[in-house]
DNA sequence: GGAGTTTGTTCGTACGCTTTACTAACAAAC
DNA sequence: GTTTGTTAGTAAAGCGTACGAACAAACTCC
């Protein structure tokens, strides 16, 4: 780290709009309409856009002419005035496929629809593969899936473990001994298809913005064999300057020292709370009590992050059966005592509601968002 | 705070955008280019900015019209083909005044140019007015400084302590006996000139972006009667989802207790590191030791939101002799030490460079940004 | 002086959305 | 059965925005 002054200035990217621009942004905000209330009809969605009947009838003749949007007959209660026809996406359209690379041990994937339900799943053991070995599973992973589609695939999202920029290089993951993989590109080539790559955390917390029952800014914490975390911040992730954001597995956490880490130092989020300690520090003692003080810890991490900024919710995601109870309770707790009641107040600390699934699921939502600006 | 399930869903308050929405942002983008970089002929500005040369004559008729865009005759370096017509902004067209409520018993403010430049500065003794009394004293000091004004203002920008959402509400500012003082629209309507008011940190961290050496996401940390921090993600403010991000002053710092703070609880951030609290401390012991152990505490509270947010820089606003030195160093070597060398790598910390000013010149920063699209 | 370059404008075109005006299809009241 | 009023969706015309092609002006270089 540098106490001097950076050189150069900030370049903010900005650059020139064009009419087709807002009409594309008019177009996903149709269907986002649809994907988020179901059927409406053309004069619904002018009513909710703010569009006008004009505009909306149409932007919904080019949606329909490219099998995005379908009529759905007349609309049934009776009403003065002209039946309404209603309109929906044409959720038996296309179909979605989503991989999560962050187990240990297993790449999963699978074939979800649009409303993101799980139709087909495939693992396949990772069996200690890196490199180049690992990538040829990713392939193999992703054929069985396409294979396994009954309808034409929207397009593949993956949520990586590691640092993954916004090209989809994943620029460094350890355990997969992948140093600068531009796997986005590889998975986009090979199977000639749309591919978005991310971080698995930041893929885990888009699920549950699009399936949890999540309000505002959100952070979830996922752990596992590491501890990470994914930020959503008004509904966009936040990737940081290094694309590093959500990296807090390695922050020491309080001032008594503690357990010492891989990385070398002593009392690290990661040392505390990654499954295979929690689990050996529970074998040799009292278990709730190992619970209650990685509970504590996390606590402790988060509350100044809370502070900083103003979060509506942090979910937690990971073994339900370490997380869920009294570690849960715990970090509450920490958080409550460590923060003023203007910021905890606010703040919504739960587990995840979907499961082993959710990074997969949060891949499919990154598809959505990538190809329809859906979220 | 609630272990339980929010109900409802994120609204993303998505609207329409019309193709005049997309001209504005080019027109903007015309603005930032020559605000930025100085003059340019209209050839130059659409290479830049990827707009046609017809589009751009088209835009800068408009600005000209507007008196923003001045011609500056011709470029003087002697090149084939016609020479250039140089243009830029105008800026003996318009003047900013910016006004900072922060400290503790002073108001000020100042009419600056569109460089930033400060011209005239006011201050008026607080003298522990609350209420309508001190709203009364901001009014006395803009009409002041619109007298003070040479040129016609461009707008008014207010940094004001304490918790102030979107339209410019100070919803709570206890030392000032805020509650939920519309400050915005009242000295909007007593003016009839644009007025934006903000959080002083935010707005210092604005200053930072807009006159500092600051590249990406940045942190403002300023240190007071209070401590306070300003958040600037891809160049725009956080929030919050209660208007509350960068309240970091009651979070608890450490695992080993603390001094008593105001708000009950032991070891805050604020009982370490306020003004008062370090001055007292100083005046009781070793100056230098009282000086680290805060800069300690300091570290200790940013490591885990450098971690999270994946910053590109922190900078400190406060009183140099206190902060510039042993406390800074000791921030830094706290952060190297608890975070991973992939976060704190990529991290610079520094003093601030704009001095008392920088609440008053963010402040002239924000009214460009609101104004012009500028920043 | 002629060739080549660069600038900024004019003209016509394509696109996106709006307003206005229309037809179709219904419920409610008479 | 007719009239009235409402709602849905479409058609036509118009305005705003940006683009490409073409051009005149003004310069440098050879």
């Amino acid at each position: 780290m540098s106490t001097g002054y950076a050189s150069g200035r900030a370049l903010r990217l900005t650059t020139k709009v064009l009419p087709e621009h807002a009409r594309g942004h008019n177009r996903s905000l149709l269907l986002q309409t649809l994907y988020r209330a179901g059927m409406h009809s053309r004069a619904d969605l002018a009513r909710e856009t703010g569009l006008t009947r004009v505009t909306v009838s149409d932007l919904v003749a080019e949606l329909m002419g490219e099998g995005l949007v379908v009529e759905m007959g007349q609309r049934e209660d009776a009403r003065p005035g002209k039946p309404a026809t209603m309109l929906d996406l044409n959720r038996e359209a296309f179909q979605l496929i989503g991989i999560d690379l962050s187990a240990a041990d297993t790449f999963r994937g699978a074939v979800l629809d649009l409303d993101g339900r799980t139709l087909t799943r495939v693992e396949l053991p990772l069996q200690d593969r890196t490199g180049a070995d690992a990538l040829a599973l990713v392939i193999r992973l992703v054929d069985r899936l396409v294979a396994a589609a009954t309808l034409p695939v929207l397009g593949v999202g993956v949520g990586s473990p590691g640092l993954v920029d916004l090209a989809g290089v994943v620029v460094s993951a350890p355990n997969l001994g992948w140093g600068h993989e531009p796997l986005q590109l590889e998975l986009e080539t090979h199977l000639n298809l749309p591919v978005v790559v991310a971080n698995d955390a930041n893929v885990a917390a888009l699920a549950e913005h699009s399936f949890g029952e999540s309000e505002g800014d959100l952070m979830l914490v996922k752990v596992g064999h590491g501890v990470g975390a994914g930020l959503l911040l008004d509904g966009t992730p936040l990737f940081g300057s290094r694309f590093a954001a959500g990296e807090i597995g390695h922050v020491v956490v309080g001032t008594d020292g503690g357990p010492l880490c891989v990385c070398g130092k002593h009392g690290c989020l990661e040392a505390w709370l990654a499954v295979p300690r929690l689990e050996a520090a529970m074998a040799d003692g009292d278990a709730d009590a190992v619970l209650a003080q990685a509970g504590r810890r996390l606590g402790i991490a988060l509350a100044p992050i809370v502070g900083a900024l103003d979060l509506a919710g942090i979910v937690l995601s990971g073994p339900a059966h370490l997380l869920d109870g009294t570690l849960l309770a715990a970090t509450a707790d920490t958080i409550r005592d460590r923060t003023s009641p203007q910021i905890h107040g606010a703040l919504a600390l739960r587990m995840t509601t979907l499961g082993e699934d959710i990074v997969v699921r949060g891949a499919a939502a990154m598809v959505l968002s990538a190809r329809l600006g859906v979220s």
